[in-house]
DNA sequence: GTCTCCGTGTTCAATGTTGAACACTGGCCC
DNA sequence: GGGCCAGTGTTCAACATTGAACACGGAGAC
């Protein structure tokens, strides 16, 4: 998870809960349908809430609780209003473009074969299927989960619905023969000032210079 | 970036523009519109492209270029199968529920007044639609970039629809009043199963403590 | 010639993340 | 009581990420 993520979560956590130790903090969020997206480590937990104390928008109690020592968390005023600059940010920043992993996958799809960019895309469609049927079998057997985070299992399943639409019809256009994949002639040649031409030069040297070298 | 990602891009790009080095990387890295959503600074490239060559995933050369030494890296066939896996996994896993600073904002929102998350969200819905139309304005101008992109854009076109329409619908329910947020009663109470519970015990020892021990 | 500036190519210390592993308590079974 | 196991609470070394800063060369201005 993201250092701002992460910080924003366990701020609003320690506030929702305080005072609070590191632990029940790891369980809630682990108990939270929260398990699924917020992928928190133990040791993020810990040394996040270390560094929001050092930051003085956290207190750090040292309590002796019956014949244990526990370090527990309150929020400050300095970090109530860290947290609400925080959370403006989170919820104003759009995320279209955040750098998810298919992203990338896409970049870099004229590496692969035709026929295994149609299998991956294929899998991907049934997983997407499958998760979305997990979310409406799983989730709706509500009274388990606070109405604002029902609102927004709702946006996934329109967000998977419209992934759903454009997958399809990007296999449909990998099975027509669209876009120059391994093997196969190049589709697109990049504009001459940009910098992929700049490196042909470059790349020509190298290689005489590696064949020379060795 | 997360490190898979990191490791999938680098190793792809080194593929494609191979034998090439660092700057060249980032050069091409930071030009691609994957400026955009790859956010990847000098040091991770350096970094990474060091770790996959430890690896054996590329082969690292030391080359003299004119009165320079520069570092140029090429693709290993393990690092060639490496990167297929990669590849495969990236594009199979669906990532709906990946972590969104905003779905954290979502989780969050108990802890805003009414009146913040009415001004928050309506604020994310300007910029949604400011980045959607960038995009048409911005990445039309095509020919600037290959197909398979283009088509990524489709869909987030699409998402950012989708999404618009969700954020509406939200909207008007806070206007209606829904949802529990500060300052009001919730609108809803963990089930007795629900660690929440565990925790309150704890809680009000906790507060007795810190009164006592301070 | 030398000054300045920009592009190229890389390093590094500070910071953050990861998850396995530790240490302790209490309950239960025999 | 002793052995075992599950739950609680935390630490730590290995690894990754960040981005500012360094080092160098060439090109143009004077």
């Amino acid at each position: 998870m993201a250092a701002t993520e992460t910080r924003l979560l366990l701020l609003g956590t320690v506030m929702l809960f305080e005072p609070v130790n590191g632990y029940q903090l790891r369980r809630e969020l682990l108990s939270w349908q929260v398990e699924d997206w917020a992928h928190v480590n133990p040791g993020s937990i810990y040394s996040g809430l270390a560094t929001l104390a050092k930051q003085g928008n956290l207190d750090r109690h040292d309590l002796v609780d019956g014949s244990r020592e526990v370090a527990v968390y309150t929020s400050t005023p300095l970090g109530r209003r860290e947290f609400e600059k925080l959370w403006r940010e989170a919820v104003e920043r759009p995320d279209l473009l955040s750098p998810l992993p298919f992203h990338t996958g896409m970049a870099l799809m004229p590496l692969m074969s035709r026929t295994a960019v149609r299998e991956a895309l294929q899998t991907r469609l049934a997983n997407l299927d499958a998760t979305t049927r997990d979310q409406l079998a799983h989730e709706v057997p509500a009274g388990a989960v606070p109405p604002h985070v029902l609102a927004l299992a709702d946006l996934w399943m329109g967000m998977g619905q419209t992934e759903r639409e454009w997958l399809v019809t990007l296999v449909a256009r990998v099975d027509r023969g669209d876009f120059g994949l391994r093997g196969e002639p190049a589709d697109w040649q990049a504009p001459a000032d940009d910098p992929g031409w700049q490196m042909a030069t470059d790349r020509q040297r190298y290689v005489e210079l590696i064949a020379r070298q060795r």
